[in-house]
RNA sequence: GCCCUUGUAGUUCAAUGGAUAGAACAGGACUCUUCUAAGGUCUUGAUGUAGGUUCGAUUCCUACCGAGGGCACCA
């Protein structure tokens, strides 16, 4: 990439004029128009040097016009000591071509080639309903395996669904009140699991309000664990399967496919034994008939946990270290990424720090990643109510919406359905990744989700309408040719700046940085395209005007594809 | 009480320690005989408070104020 040559560039020129080059930064100028790149280095040395920054800025550009490759335009000093570098443009006529030649993989690197990551996200729950924090932490992390992926990692995506535990039990509470109206296989999927997840909401609500409830719920978790009652256990594996059957349809839905999933079935078992193995060894106590982990212990920040409770069942905490182990075991990851929301994070603290003890090298390679959660601008929508936005129906209303929209467009009947649900999880998506993982996103239910502006549909658009583009110029036989003299426009210099966004972007595991890029990207296009005749017979500029928007085109599909959305072909 | 996260236009979000703090929505005015108007053009408007570090702070540090989350047998 450019960036590094200039870097070397730099370096050089400082230390011909026997400057400490220390630690300096090249950027992109707020305004484009005073070059492509900038760096303040002559600030930051003049103070070393004793000289003013202008003076010393100047000494420094006059150091590197001396060498000035020809992929540069030019090299100047501006503003208090700034020196803006803009490229020249048979760079841009270069990398233009490389775009249209490189098409789908434009924007991959080998970066983390050799590395081998595990990505764990969505983690919903069987009988229970599929939430919107489920729907964030699906489209977060599969933006992230993406982006790791591009840059040349081997990506391997797991989803741990939890399958025991107490909100199973709260479930199948509500189910034994509820047995005469357990739905038969003909009821149509969706209903039979949002039966479940009604069961699961009663059974809260009883957990919650009536002691006598309290205790009958904990014995059927004890019995669950223990695969002791046979009526009990036909409920449940039903339901399992059902709610793993639908969640699969939501995946498939959402543009997802994982390579391991583990239930917390399968993993409770390794968790206990290692808890017990740890506590003969000392890193876990007995307190109160639990056996818990005094992170205080070993860090002040860090606070108790309670691995098994006292019931000799493994909670949450022990079915971690079970899973992380067998991560470690079975995949042997160089990066593990855990993907939740950020209400997890102290319990992931202190959970890793356990880790650490117990299997030190898997721990160093583990990180997690936490997301903001999603609330409502309209006051909390408590999950008592019942009447909560899940993912499900987050899904299927703007889905609902978008159809409307498509009322009388120039579109096979056939056809919109399928668009309607690819510019529904766009807008979705969006929204979820236009900004920084770690905030909450405050969702306007009256306004609900925009399709104008800054928004999934619109970055589809400006796709679309490339495509229109570029299909009329192949009806008029105008092919796509990038003139080597053209003036790089903002377009172009934009373009070129697409593989270090990704870069940045999956070594901060960050996708909002692609999110804002392409809108960034479609704004220029649009504008562009409102004021310019793009596919003209008899214009000597069209072929140019082509390459180009096939070039924005690529781009913006490359992009979208990282956020892990499909662009359609018309909308 | 302690810990974590977080305070930017009326609202929802941007801004690798840099130059004039960007968008979108909402409000106002325009714009389809032309490649999709889910578009484009113009317009009003913001860094919680007080210090500190720095040539330079929305960004880093401290305190305060406000918001969200967490702190033993839920996940």
């Amino acid at each position: 990439m450019v960036i590094q040559d200039l870097k070397l560039l730099i370096q050089k020129a400082l230390k011909n004029l026997s400057l400490e080059a220390g630690d300096f930064t090249i950027e992109h100028p707020a305004d484009m128009s005073r070059g492509d790149f900038a760096t303040s280095v002559a600030l930051s040395l003049a103070k070393q040097a004793k000289v003013n920054p202008r003076e010393l800025a100047d000494r420094i550009a006059t150091e590197l016009n001396l060498a000035k490759p020809s992929y540069i335009e030019k090299m100047e000093v501006a503003g208090a000591g700034f020196i803006n570098i803009t490229l020249s443009r048979t760079f841009f006529a270069h990398e233009m071509e490389v775009i249209l030649k490189r098409g789908k993989l434009y924007g991959s690197s080998n970066e983390w080639r050799g590395t081998k990551a595990l990505v764990e996200y969505t983690d919903p729950n069987p009988l229970k309903v599929f939430h919107i924090g489920h729907l964030m932490s699906n489209a977060i992390g599969e933006s992230i395996a993406r982006l790791i992926a591009s840059q040349g990692a081997k990506v391997r995506r797991m989803c741990y669904q939890g399958d025991v535990g107490l909100h199973i039990a709260k479930t199948l509470w509500g189910i034994m009140r509820r047995e005469g109206e357990f739905p038969s296989r003909r009821v149509p999927i969706a209903d039979r699991v949002a039966f479940l997840g009604a069961c699961y909401v009663q059974g809260s609500n009883a957990y919650e309000d009536s002691p006598e409830a309290k205790t009958e719920i904990e014995a059927i978790n004890k019995k669950i664990y223990e695969g002791s009652d046979r009526k009990l256990m036909k409920y449940y594996k039903l339901g399992r399967t059902w709610s793993l059957d639908h969640l699969e349809g939501i995946y498939k839905k959402l543009g997802t496919r994982f390579d391991y999933y583990v239930l917390e079935s399968e993993i409770m078992h390794d968790g206990v034994a290692i808890v017990n193995e740890y506590l003969e060894k000392g890193i876990f106590e007995k307190s109160d008939g639990a056996v818990v982990f005094r992170g205080e212990a070993h860090d002040p920040k860090l606070h108790t946990r309670v691995f098994i409770n006292s019931q000799g069942l493994p909670t949450y905490e022990a079915k971690e270290l079970g899973l992380n182990t067998r991560k470690w075991k079975r995949v042997r990851p160089d990066r593990s990424i855990i993907i939740t929301a950020n209400e997890q994070s102290d319990y992931f603290r202190v959970v890793l720090k356990a880790f650490e003890l117990i299997l030190p090298e898997a721990r160093k390679v583990t990180e997690h990643v936490s997301h903001g959660m999603m609330r409502f601008a309209d006051g909390k929508m408590g999950s008592r109510k019942g009447n909560i936005i899940t993912g499900e129906s987050m899904i299927e209303d703007v889905e609902k919406m978008v159809f409307e929209k498509l009322v009388g467009r120039d579109m096979p009947e056939k056809d919109k359905a399928g668009v309607a649900e690819i510019v529904a999880v766009s807008a979705i998506k969006y929204s979820i990744l236009k900004q920084t993982t770690s905030s909450d996103i405050i969702y306007d239910f009256d306004k609900s989700i925009s399709f104008e502006g800054d928004s999934g549909p619109y970055l589809l658009y400006t796709a679309v309408r490339a495509g229109a583009i570029l299909a009329k110029a192949d009806k008029e036989k105008i092919k796509g040719k990038i003139a080597p003299d053209a003036e790089p426009d903002a377009i172009s210099r934009t373009l070129a700046r697409f593989p270090e966004v990704v870069s940045r972007a999956a070594n901060e595991k960050a996708p909002h940085y692609v999110a804002t890029y392409l809108t960034e990207l479609s704004s220029l296009f649009n504008s562009w395209y409102a004021n310019t005749t793009i596919v003209s017979k008899d214009d000597p500029l069209s072929p140019h005007r082509v390459a180009l928007t096939r070039a924005v085109r690529i781009v913006l599909v490359n992009g979208l594809d990282l956020l892990g959305i499909k662009a359609p072909e018309r909308m």
